[in-house]
DNA sequence: GTCTATATATCGATAGAC
DNA sequence: GTCTATCGATATATAGAC
């Protein structure tokens, strides 16, 4: 590794921070270059704009920090499996990091759709390749169609964080985990 | 209605597209004036400023523009109601406008929470509300509890949303609604 | 009440010293 | 290569003419 690409280094993990805690838009070149440590003229000597880092950090958000890391195939029986699957699910967004970078790639999805595509294909689609493999090769649950079945189940929890954590409904319309899982479970494996 | 009404009427119209369009940071008052066909100075004598403006604008899209229409009950066979229910919510996103709101509400929430609870509130618990009571109406269905199955059912469907339309999966990861649908129907009204 | 003109601050990006 | 200083553009918000 060379020393410039330390130095990059450096920058990106000063602009983590800023870009998650205040979106695209309302993160200014002086507070990266502050949080990083270096001057401003550095930052542009290593990326291009603002929006070249942006992208930059994105890709690396998506390959890296929040890459799915789902290690060991799924075995064993069905009720136990996607139970330990969805609260792994839920898990996930105990880190406010992570609810951050989910609301900066919707947030940006409009005018940025590479972003959330590299988004997909790194972190929603893997999930939903396992889960849809894992149906396939238990045929005892007898699912007329795994694909979308998978996409029911990461639906269902994707949305529960979205609601209650995301978007605050914890405080004015909480729901327990625990409900969640049992009635989706019942749904797909009973 | 008084003509004061009107104006702060005709602001917010104009208002309503860009911000849609460019979310809360990339709209400029200036634009906004632009597009009312006011001058900025009549903007800020019906609006306290921008914050002000964008709070009653998301305010009058949570409660009119976008307010849930569920006029009619939901009664009939499971199968047949979930079904047209399904695409129902699925149609709501034939108009972009909606899109650009959601994605709206979710890149505010982090600093603007109480909107993204008004939204919840005045949106996304009325469509639960409904369907939980029908679950409930409908206990042929047989569910073990029918508030979670409601969130299920609707999570299913804003997370296809969110995937295909949102975040531009429809290109790199497609899946008709119908599979997703009929899923959907054999995973609760089986 | 409404418009033109402007004050003040901050942004992204760059030039020049060392 | 890195920093300090600064340019030009644009933002919010306001003051004064009519």
């Amino acid at each position: 590794m060379t020393r410039s690409t330390d130095k990059a280094e450096q920058i990106l993990q000063g602009a983590l921070p800023e870009f998650l805690k205040h979106g695209y838009a309302c993160t200014s070149m002086d507070k990266v270059a502050q949080a990083a440590g270096v001057s401003k003229q550095t930052l542009y000597s290593y990326f291009s704009d603002k929006e070249g880092l942006f992208t930059a950090l994105v890709k690396r958000m998506a390959c890296q920090k929040f890459k799915l890391v789902w290690s060991q195939p799924l075995e064993g029986k069905p009720e136990i499996v996607l139970r330990e699957l969805a609260y792994r699910l839920l898990g996930e967004v105990d880190d406010p990091d992570y609810l951050c970078f989910l609301r900066l790639i919707v947030a940006e999805s409009g005018t940025r759709p590479d972003l959330a595509q590299l988004f997909l294909s790194n972190i929603a689609q893997p999930a939903l390749k396992i889960l849809t493999r894992y149906f396939q090769e238990h045929p005892e649950i007898n699912l007329p169609d795994s694909e979308a079945t998978a996409r029911i189940f990461v639906g269902a929890i994707v949305h529960f964080i979205l609601t209650q954590e995301m978007l605050h409904g914890k405080e004015i319309m909480p729901m327990e985990k625990k409900r969640l899982v049992d009635s989706l479970i019942y749904a797909i494996a009973r």
